[in-house]
RNA sequence: GCGCCCGUAGCUCAGAUGGAUAGAGCGCCGGGCUUCGAACCCGUAGGUCGCAGGUUCGAAUCCUGCCGGGCGCGCCA
């Protein structure tokens, strides 16, 4: 199979370059005996905030300086003095503060990176930093008991994203969604269900006490009776078909509001069938008979504590029932023995006292704790008016995910969900995310997108073809403006593979913001100088700003899909 | 009480592996369209990075203690 060679594009590869040379350099430095031969020392090549401070700045003298017992300074004149194999990469290098030395890199390795850009176009960023290497992403896993909420939503959104994002890494992603259909809540939904079937000829029938509030309870009461008459069946007959039903539908419905959320799983995962296959024995067997197992008060214990967990755990309780945990081990070693190479649970953020007991008895199965990775989400909150809008899944009074995508949108709500780090509390403002400027930050990025896409318009109709390269123009690119947009361009790559590490996917949203601003504004000095449209009378220049807005609106396009969200050509 | 997470501008939050003068959006105030989309841009103001120590050439970032907030600590699911 013959592809072009993929993952070493944009700083990462200038960075991986200027790290040769620098290698070189000091290696040479201690033959020639100009530097003390030591363990070359760990270093950093940054990008510095400053534009002052160059293209690339290292620490290297600084780092160098204990060992050689010298000045850093003193340190990076002599590695400057001996930098070797530079000529067509490095314009300039100069010291700087306590002993940093800071590059200036040719400007025709930036113009060849736009041409990267525009030939890769969709496969821009695309890293094989994965290796083939099969990753499990299990997210949502909402009871089948009632319709997805906000939170659920923030985790599908950031499951999707991440998924989107490892195999654009060059991971093999597998989508999971466990359905938790084991325990009593099944159950409960269907007296629940069961109890208002017979509201209805009977008000005063009994409600169980932990019962389903939500309307929808009503709704499946209504349509399950309507297909099959229930007074054909005993009570426990009816609760059991009413539960079954329940279920098949709830996750009917729930699997079309993430269809129209934009994303779908690869496997289903019952928990029901853990047991039904037999799964759960044959771990608490292995378990037992690897001796992690105890019996106490009736009860069977597995010894987490030994593992890192605060206490060992209660796994089948002393009526014979099996705990959740139980199932909980048994669903992590089928995965692991379905042969991943990594996990990834996205869990709502109450859930996280279970991380460590889960990791725990990995660890006593002989499971290293850095295969599974649990990200933990935190609470969504709707505001409306500055008001809190004030939810209580108990009562069945809550806004769900279906209900804010049909009022502003899946684009809007996939990208506010990613505004911020998962692992902090989401405020999402209703007034603010249905406007339509730049108070609302989707609309900002898709805004930018399509303006380019009307630039192309704009040079189409004054008869220009544009010529889908830089090579022989992007000389002409001379404005600080265009250098900083090529330069910022540059890092999506690394950006893409840092969260495919990471799992930080909010970065790419604050990434395209910070895109779309510097188009923004670069667009504008158009407005004040003619000269420095991007559609001028001169030709080549013209040719050269097409490409470099072509490079733009290729960068915006991919970081959106990666985020799930549309691309328009007009808005 | 124990464990995990958090504390950065008036508000909401970014700050990858420790780096140079800590950033953005909102809000306030003031500007910019007869010409590529004003769904945009520009400018002013705003900070003991919770507090106190420590490590280091260098700390918002790492360590310890304290203060303040969130969550979790069932033979519940």
């Amino acid at each position: 199979m013959l592809h072009r060679a993929k993952g070493n594009q944009g700083i990462y590869r200038m960075k991986k370059e200027l790290e040769q040379i620098l290698n070189q350099t000091i290696q040479h430095c201690f033959q020639e005996g100009v530097l003390k031969a030591v363990d070359p020392p760990e270093y950093i090549i940054e990008v510095p905030n400053n534009p002052e401070h160059g293209h690339f700045a290292t620490n290297l003298p600084m780092v160098l300086a204990s060992s050689q017992k010298r000045n850093p300074r003193d340190i990076a004149q002599t590695i400057m003095d001996h930098l070797e194999n530079h000529d067509t990469f490095i314009e300039r290098a100069e010291i700087a503060g306590p002993g940093f030395i800071n590059f200036m890199l040719k400007k025709e390795k930036w113009f060849s990176l736009l041409d990267a850009i525009i030939t890769d176009r969709d496969e821009y960023g695309r890293n094989t930093s994965g290796d083939g290497k099969n990753i499990l992403v299990e997210f949502v896993s909402a009871n089948p008991t009632g319709p997805l909420h906000l939170g659920h939503g923030r985790g599908a959104a950031l499951g999707d994203t991440l998924c989107r994002v490892l195999s654009f890494c060059g991971y093999d992603v597998v989508r999971e969604f466990y359905i938790n259909d084991a325990g009593q809540q099944v159950r409960l939904l269907g007296e629940s269900i069961y109890s208002r079937w017979r509201q209805m000829s009977d008000p005063d029938y009994p409600f169980p006490e932990k019962g389903y509030h939500g309307a929808y309870i009503l709704d499946l009461a209504e349509e399950i009776s309507a297909e099959k008459d229930l007074s054909t069946f005993g009570v426990e007959d009816a609760v059991i078909f009413c539960a079954e039903q329940g279920r098949e539908r709830m996750l009917r419905e729930i699997r079309k509001d993430l269809v129209q959320f934009g994303m779908d799983f690869d496997v289903w995962y019952s928990e029901t069938s853990l047991f039904e296959k037999g799964l759960v024995e044959e771990a608490l067997r292995d378990m037992k008979d690897k001796g992690k197992l105890y019996e106490k008060d009736g009860a069977s214990w597995i010894q987490t504590s030994s593992f890192g967990d605060d206490k060992d755990r209660v796994i089948r309780k002393n009526d014979g029932q099996y705990t959740y945990f139980a199932s909980d081990i048994s669903y992590h070693l089928d995965k692991w023995k379905r042969g991943f190479s990594q996990a990834v649970n996205i869990w709502g953020a109450d859930h996280h006292g279970y991380v460590q007991r889960v990791k725990a008895a990995l660890k006593a199965n002989g499971i290293d704790e850095d295969w599974l990775s649990v990200l933990l989400v935190q609470l969504v909150k709707l505001w409306e008016g500055g008001q809190e809008v004030k939810m209580s899944k108990r009562a069945g009074q809550y806004v769900t995910l279906k209900e804010l995508v049909e009022e502003v949108g899946v684009d809007a709500v996939r990208f506010v969900f990613l505004t911020k780090n998962h692992d902090s509390p989401l405020d999402v403002d209703m007034d603010l995310i249905k406007r339509h400027d730049s108070d609302n930050p989707v609309y900002y990025v898709q805004y930018a997108h399509a303006r380019i896409c009307s630039i192309f318009r704009k040079a189409e109709s004054e008869g220009i073809i544009y010529s889908r390269s830089a090579t022989k123009t992007a000389d002409r690119l001379v404005l600080e403006e265009e250098m900083r947009l090529i330069r910022f361009m540059a890092e999506f790559p690394s950006l893409i593979r840092d969260i495919g590490k990471t799992f930080e996917a909010h970065r790419l949203t604050y990434y395209l913001g910070e895109l779309a601003g510097l188009f923004h504004k670069y667009f504008n000095i158009g407005n004040q100088i003619p000269e420095n449209r991007i559609v001028t009378g001169d030709e080549p220049l013209t040719q050269a700003r097409l490409a470099l807005v072509d490079a733009i609106r290729i960068v915006i396009s991919n970081g959106l899909r990666l985020l799930g969200v549309h691309a328009p050509e007009r808005m």
